[in-house]
DNA sequence: TGTATGACCCTGA
DNA sequence: CTCAGGGCCATAC
């Protein structure tokens, strides 16, 4: 899989600083796009499944920034426990719930069923 | 050059 | 369950 040019923030690419930043965005992104459908993994996880443990910030911002043109399962993506990152009644945290159940995946109370989520890491 | 802010996480109280 | 505190680190200002 390879990805576009520049990602939101880093338009000009001369540093090698910038280039490792660009590598880790795309790796990041191609955990999120290994969740299978139907399945949920979190922060946490992708972002040691892309090589960056501890880094689960990080793996939110590059879902931030992530040019829509991707079609990343974005959706697929929570905080620790099964949690909703997104503000409980915001209309993102709404989208990413009917999305979840869309795909067969039950949420309740802002947060997945323990059964649906993928036994983290093995990405 | 610093400080503040997150689609985060973990432990302990 | 909530809260606090420490870790993480790219961006924004």
């Amino acid at each position: 899989m390879v990805f576009p040019r520049a990602a939101a923030a880093g338009s000009r690419s001369r540093e090698a600083g910038v280039n490792s930043e660009r590598a880790a965005l795309e790796a990041l992104w191609q955990a999120v796009c290994a969740i299978p459908r139907g399945r949920v993994s979190t922060y946490g996880a992708v972002a040691r499944a892309a090589g960056l443990p501890g880094r689960a910030r990080q793996a939110g911002y590059a879902l931030k920034v992530a040019p829509r043109s991707l079609n990343l399962p974005w959706h697929r993506v929570v905080a620790a426990g099964g949690r909703i990152a997104f503000a409980a009644g915001s209309a993102a945290h709404r989208e990413q719930a009917r999305r979840l159940r869309a795909e067969g995946v039950t949420v309740r109370g802002g947060r997945v069923v323990h059964s649906a989520m993928t036994e983290l890491d093995e990405l």
